[in-house]
DNA sequence: TATTTATTTGACAGCGTTGTCAGATATCAA
DNA sequence: TTGATATCTGACAACGCTGTCAAATAAATA
């Protein structure tokens, strides 16, 4: 009955007191095969019979074994290692970000290294050469504002590593890509202001370096024009994604005597933060003096009073996305579609809260 | 004058072809000494004449030469690789920690592998003991409540890897310790409602797996006794660190007919803003009517309105000191002091906002 | 049964480093 | 000068695994 009966007893090393790791070797030899054959049922490899390979495998987990990743890694072909590179722009997106990416290499043995790179060195590019050049990674996930900067692409690509960009603008096709229809986004946000009765709304602009910034605005253009509003050019202004930016912008909006418009779009949550809160201090009441929403749906939307209308953007299904891209590829049979062509396009969601009123 | 002008021309390999990646022995090579002197030079290692050393480093600089990682481990003592291990409690605390240790990493060469735990599949043991037998880690960091789990220490201590263990409430002296003084900073808080002239004051515990939990509730309750002021135990709530809990506990104290604190400490930031927002709903005015107070000091605080007033856990701090030692262990020599003993308290702040009202 | 072909298996050579140890060189006394 | 030390340097064997290739075995064909 029991196939796997006969290992060759007396053999074995003294089993598993706690901590001691076994090699493949001892594994070969209580199995009583080769080192080979080991490493082949613990890869999954074809051509090993079946009462072997249950032999083996017995023997492993007698032993707890677990295959050395640096040994193997540097045998191989495959490092079982991922890296996310980011630059910090809303830490809870890269917090979403990893958590999801970190969650699938769980699921296939692998593991993310997180690398925060610091863009005011200028010093990027040798950072990522040196990482790659250091560790063999087996794909890189490239962040926004990261995926969009040519030296970046084409390090990466000179290191010869296989990498999926996140929600990029620029260089469209030249890799694996995740994004988020975000012109649409902005468009339908517009929409829903102008359903709303506005016609009066302003615009805030993200960091120009971020792709997402020229995205949102086109899709707030767009969807003025598409219904015969002109959006007045000193109701634009230019934000950097982050809170204070919002505080800055919200203070030039704001100021004394000026016409003021009756809803504004900011392109993400944390502007919009700021701008509520000098609209908070100069007593204009949120939305019914003034309405705003977002975009990104950080957790601060629910926090903040009003809750923040805005667009929900899938980030851990975007790094799910893009680790699977990434995994299947190390698992691909050869005859995978080209990576470059990969594109997933993930849904995105208007989530209707307290900042807008009906005019 | 330039002691480095001798390299041996011709015999060097096309240099830098971008991506082309040099090992070890191309730097040899071009230098004209062998690989082991490379690699001392590489290490700072002692015993190499200064004339030799010069000659390598300009070799590998030539080369753009990058040691190998996976090699160096597998072949010498150390990864070059820290872990962070976590169980996700408040995402913006894991975030400021996985920062700064990433940060610390980076300026010694390091990587570091964030591996979040499941702590509700009951295989924390397994996947842990998995992770440190497949990779040698240099070391790795236990946050709360990893950190006070017997197994989860068991585990780390058998796969023989140095850890600190950061903000540890049980097990004390066990190895090496970041900390704040929750306690004092609890009784602090307590003493600060107390000077406000509040005396029915609630409270609301953490999640009781954490070891903050207990401390902060004996710094709670010590700064009560202390002011001869006997807290009232239907004013002691349960919660578990979430906004949610939050809700629930703020529920049960704002629930009909029921005899109100003027004041509610609550363990944590987000538990408050959970309060905060059933009070917002149930026209409860903060701080008007209610004076609350947290405890981290997350984003979030002055996003809400009214702005929390918290106490702020030095959190970056932590993840440098708790890195530091990590990496100076690695370096030491030899004659370092005991690991276990090593103990860094950082100092916390109390960050007085508007949510508390004097009474 | 004798061949041919397909399936399993293992020997052995790396992968790019570091550790060990012995040999070569330089330095210092006498 | 000659040993005796102290200082450098390099051969060579690991580290634990995978890739290659040839040998051994089983299955299929004639």
């Amino acid at each position: 009955m029991n196939q796997t009966k006969a290992l060759p007893e007396g053999t074995a090393p003294a089993p598993g007191i706690a901590g001691a790791i076994s090699t493949i070797n001892d594994v070969a030899r209580l199995a009583g095969v080769s080192i080979k054959t080991v490493s082949r049922v613990m890869n999954d490899e074809p051509n090993v019979r079946e009462e072997t390979r249950a032999k083996v495998k017995q023997a492993a987990d007698v032993l707890h074994y677990r295959p050395n990743l640096l040994a193997r890694s540097l045998a191989g072909a495959r490092s079982f290692l991922l890296g996310l590179l980011y630059h910090n722009p809303v830490p809870t997106y890269i917090m979403q970000m990893h958590h999801g990416v970190v969650k699938r290499c769980r699921e296939s043995n692998y593991h993310l290294l997180a690398e925060p790179q610091d863009l005011t060195s200028g010093e990027v590019e040798k950072s990522i050469a040196n990482l790659l050049s250091t560790i063999r990674l087996d794909g890189v996930i490239l962040t926004p504002p990261l995926c969009d900067m040519a030296v970046v692409l084409q390090t990466v690509e000179a290191a010869n590593v296989p990498y999926v960009r996140i929600a990029p603008f620029l260089y469209p096709g030249r890799t694996a890509t995740v994004r988020m229809d975000e012109a649409r986004a902005a468009y339908e946000m517009t929409q829903y202001l102008l359903n709303m009765g506005h016609r009066d709304i302003g615009f805030v602009m993200g960091h120009p370096e971020h792709g997402g910034t020229h995205l949102r605005y086109k899709g707030f253009m767009s969807a003025m024009r598409d219904a015969g509003v002109e959006p007045r050019p000193e109701w634009i202004k230019q934000g950097y994604f982050s809170f204070e930016s919002g505080v800055d912008v919200g203070n030039a909006f704001f100021a004394d005597g000026q016409a003021r418009p009756t809803a504004i779009f900011s392109s993400n949550d944390d502007m919009a933060f700021g701008m509520m809160s000098v609209a908070q201090r100069l007593g204009i009441r949120i939305p019914d003096d003034l309405s705003i929403v977002g975009f990104d749906d950080t957790p601060g939307c629910e926090l903040i009073w009003p809750h923040l209308t805005t667009i929900r953007q899938p980030v851990t299904d975007m790094a799910f996305a893009a680790a699977d891209i990434l995994l299947e590829r190390n698992n691909a049979d050869e005859d995978a579609p080209p990576f470059s062509s990969i594109v997933r396009e993930l849904p995105f969601t208007l989530i209707e809260r307290d900042s807008v009123r009906k005019l």
